[in-house]
RNA sequence: GCGAGCGUGGUGAAAUUGGUAGACACGCCAGACUUAGGAUCUGGUGCCGUGAGGUUUGAGAGUUCGAGUCUCUCCGCUCGCACCA
């Protein structure tokens, strides 16, 4: 045990060097107690069917090569300070640490210094543990994962196979969003605002053959199980918006030519949410990709100006395109729609207002009830025609409830009758069906680029597309002579010779590989069940250990996560609960989100602004213990906050403080007083942990500190508590000043203090006395005092006598141990 | 436009959920001490007023013995989605 001792033989030589030294040396201590952590692995966990698990998560990191960012750290300390009570606790705590090791950053580099993703990588996770286990993380270091391991994607190329086996993944022509700048297409989960979400560049459409992953076949189930789960109403609801799940009917409306002559078969169908305003329709909207444009284009009298118009609409960004709330359009000239609910002939037109993905591309136009109808049967001067009461449809569309009218059978009913009797004689017609709509696609499942997961498919003449068998997994990434993508949409994977020829696994004759890869989110999409069982190398992860440590039960991230990674995995984990491969239907119990940490203007951190402060210059400068402890003091943990220097010094004061009180420590035994105050700390400290109320958490330490340094000598039973308390923030400085106090155990391992609350109670309360609710004055009084006593103190208060004399006192209200309201 | 949330000192923020507004910390002011350090310690610090006192949680109203907290109206800010039929 010398380490324990700085090398020393005994307790008391080591003690000679300490009471000497009477500076905080954060550096030493520091050092000392993470060497002795990582030898006697504190933090290692095994399954451990006596003991009841935890397991929290935070996000690991994608291993960039600028280190890690002062981000990080809030939401591992978070966890790391609920993880380390857990365990003080008594639960078997998992709290694990892996990276996220694909992705596009390396694979640039790659490109401007010819430097191996797989070396540039490495390098980067090597420098991101260094930083992370100079913070003094409690994480089990031994089931420490990386995407990029061949070991791991085995198994999510194993899980696409699945995915590919149950109709899930299929390859589809459409067209995709495109960044131009990375050269690789996106899932509409990574447009932001027509925007590249990685590069900001302007994404444009491409039509391109692509691997697509069916999530929209468990929207329902992704909306509906949130209810099973513990997340923040904002994730929730996002989701919810995300998925944007809108009831309603598809209708088919009959194609005539000009003279109402009805064109064979062809139908005309479109979704709407209002089934029951069809009366009020006066056109038809087609988007300008609906293959109706093209098959028909011989009938249209305008052709060229239909040709113009598409043309134009193809060149247009999605930005443009939403950006400009003008209507424009077309005319179909030659051809009518024909409503099924009057027999009515109505113009068909094109826009750029109606979308192709969404719903069947066409829409039926009330203009009297949709601001966006309204206004281009304004612009085209169409006929507006109400069909419900109430508004002024001269001045704007009156899109809220009212009566039917102008409506046939439906005239006089409400929003919910007139919706069923509507659908019900479209369904009797045959001409309709309800039906529900998402604003969620599918995913788009490939990338045109090196740095990533081969997806382990390969292409035959004979058979079509099929996946290679399990024992060629993993498919690993060969190499190629240059990692530059190509603006055709072809991977670097495709230079790669010999490699992408294969023999078909079904009919034994030549084949192709796929050249693209799987998206950065593939491999995060399941790595929390990697965990449970990261050295399996039969199974993704074992029943065994699957049963014991799922589900998650606290998982902290990003909120820009929450309809990417987050709804990906949730997605994954059901598919694969499907086919029996885990236990439960959801992967995380509880979910919450820490806010950003901004500079001190308020700005954000970045690279191009200067502003970036590295958590390793903190941690040189004031140690890891002050930075723990300043992230969790910065402010409200779900809320953005803005660093700041001052306050951090704030916080190293306070950590030089707690070092300076042992000096004051002694035998002495606490005073009742002092009891309380230490009780009092305890609860309010544990409360607040599990709140996440970190900040109020450490000013409640805080005030116990301020207590203790008013007192002439500390009794070592209130200065021991402290330095438990203080375990989870700050676990260097508590671990040194346990050993200091003469024990030879590591405090991490220690148990948690109980707090009592009858302890904690005074049992002298101070009570306001309020005159018609304005405040008076104050008494102190016994707890609990009667009524009366309570009464008769306040009325004898000086200014109450002053403020009371000649008038008639109505009552007075007693809230035990706090108010006296004397209403006059 | 739709969805979620917020508004409290010079600053970051607390407030046991309807019960002494401003805990804790930063900053500032005054003082002490010094082997001048990124010091440390003591006291003060919402605003107006020398004072007694008055006043105060974006603005206005309401409910209540009592409102930062509940209700309504308005103003302002942040985040997410956005021509989703």
């Amino acid at each position: 045990m010398s380490d324990r001792y700085n090398g020393k033989d005994s307790f008391e030589e080591w003690a000679k060097e300490w009471r000497l030294e009477d500076r905080y040396n954060f550096k030493s201590i520091e050092s000392k107690w993470q060497k002795i952590w990582d030898k006697e692995k504190a933090y290692k966990v095994e399954i451990d069917k006596n003991k009841e698990k935890f397991y929290a998560l935070v996000e690991f990191p994608y291993p960039s090569g600028a280190g890690l960012h002062v981000g990080h750290p809030r939401s591992y300390t978070a966890l790391d300070v609920i993880s380390r009570k857990k365990r003080m606790q008594g639960f078997n705590v998992l709290y694990p640490m892996g990276f996220d090791a694909f992705g596009l950053p390396a694979e640039n580099y790659a490109i401007k210094t010819g430097v191996h993703p797989a070396v540039s990588t490495q390098a980067n996770i090597k420098n991101f543990t260094r930083q992370l286990k100079s913070l003094g993380f409690s994480f089990d270091w031994d089931r420490c994962i990386s995407t990029c391991d061949p070991e791991y994607y085995k198994w999510t190329q194993w899980m696409f196979i699945k995915f590919f086996e149950k109709g899930l993944a299929y390859k589809d022509k459409m067209a995709i969003n495109w960044c131009p700048s990375c050269k690789v297409g996106l899932a509409n989960e990574e447009v932001v605002n027509g925007c590249c979400e990685r590069c900001g560049a302007q994404v444009v459409r491409k039509n391109k053959e692509q691997w697509m992953i069916a999530i929209t076949k468990y929207a329902d189930r992704l909306i509906k199980d949130l209810d099973s789960v513990d997340f923040i109403d904002r994730v929730k609801s996002q989701q919810i918006n995300w998925i944007g799940r809108s009831e309603g009917a598809e209708l088919d409306f009959g194609l005539t030519d000009k003279y109402g002559q009805v064109l064979g078969d062809k139908k005309l169908t479109v979704f709407t949410t209002r089934p029951d305003t069809a009366f009020g329709v006066t056109y038809m909207v087609l988007a300008p990709e609906h293959k109706y444009v093209a098959e028909l284009a011989d009938m249209f009298e305008n052709a060229k100006d239909v040709k113009e118009y598409v043309d134009a609409t193809a060149k247009k960004s999605d930005l443009q395109r939403t950006m400009d709330d003008s209507k424009t359009g077309v005319e179909l000239k030659g051809i009518k729609a024909k409503n099924p609910y009057n027999g009515e002939l109505i113009p068909v037109f094109i826009s750029d207002y109606v979308l192709t993905g969404y719903g069947t591309g066409a829409i039926m136009a009330v203009p009297a009830h949709d601001q966006r109808d309204y206004d281009f049967a304004k612009a085209f001067d169409l006929p507006i025609i109400q069909v419900l009461d109430g508004g002024n449809i001269l001045e704007k569309a009156f899109e809220e409830d009212g009566p039917h009218i102008n409506s046939s059978f439906l005239n006089g009913m409400n929003k919910e009758d007139g919706m069923r009797a509507a659908i019900d004689y479209a369904v009797k017609n045959g001409f309709g069906r309800s039906k529900v709509n998402y604003k969620l696609r599918d995913w788009v499942f490939s990338r045109q680029r090196y740095w990533g997961e081969p997806i382990p498919m390969v292409y035959c003449e004979k058979c079509g597309w099929q996946p290679i068998p399990e024992s060629e997994l993993p498919l690993t990434l060969p190499e190629v002579p240059d990692y530059h993508p190509n603006d055709e949409g072809e991977s670097p994977l495709s230079k790669a010779g010999d490699w992408l020829n294969t023999t078909c696994p079904k009919c034994g004759g030549h084949a192709r590989r796929e050249t693209d890869t799987m998206p950065n989110w593939a491999g995060s999409s399941w790595y929390f069940l990697r965990y449970c069982d990261p050295h399996n190398s039969k199974e993704f992860a074992s029943k065994e250990a699957l049963d014991y440590w799922m589900n998650v039960d606290w998982y902290n991230g990003g909120m820009e996560h929450t309809t990417l990674h987050l709804l990906y995995s949730r997605f994954w984990h059901k598919f694969l609960y499907d086919c029996g491969y885990v236990p439960t239907k959801e992967p995380y119990n509880k979910r919450t989100s820490h806010g950003m940490i901004l500079a001190e203007n308020g700005e954000k951190m970045s690279k191009s602004r200067g502003n970036v402060i590295n958590p390793d210059d903190i941690v040189d400068a004031y140690g890891a213990d002050t930075f723990r402890l300043y992230e969790m003091f910065i402010g409200p943990f779900d809320q953005v906050a803005m660093w700041s220097d001052e306050s951090l010094m704030g916080v190293y004061r306070f950590v030089g403080k707690v070092y300076n009180l042992f000096k004051k420590v002694s035998d002495t035994a606490p005073s009742e007083k002092d009891l309380r105050a230490m009780h009092k700390c305890i609860l309010e400290v544990t409360e607040r942990i599990d709140q996440m109320r970190f900040n109020t958490a450490v000013s409640s330490l805080m005030e116990y500190v301020n207590y203790m340094s008013g007192l002439e000598k500390v009794p070592a039973e209130l200065y021991s508590t402290l330095v438990k308390l203080l375990c989870p923030f700050t676990p260097h400085l508590s671990e040194e000043m346990w050993a200091r106090l003469g024990n030879t155990t590591l405090v991490v391992t220690e148990s948690w203090p109980k707090g009592d609350p009858k302890l904690a109670q005074d049992n002298v309360v101070t009570i306001a006395v309020q005159l018609c609710g304005k405040m008076r004055g104050t008494i102190e009084m016994p707890k609990d005092a009667p009524r009366i006593d309570v009464e008769q103190a306040a009325l004898a208060l000086e200014n109450v006598k002053k403020q009371t004399e000649g008038k008639e006192i109505k009552k007075i209200i007693v809230v035990p141990n706090k108010i006296c309201n004397i209403v006059v």
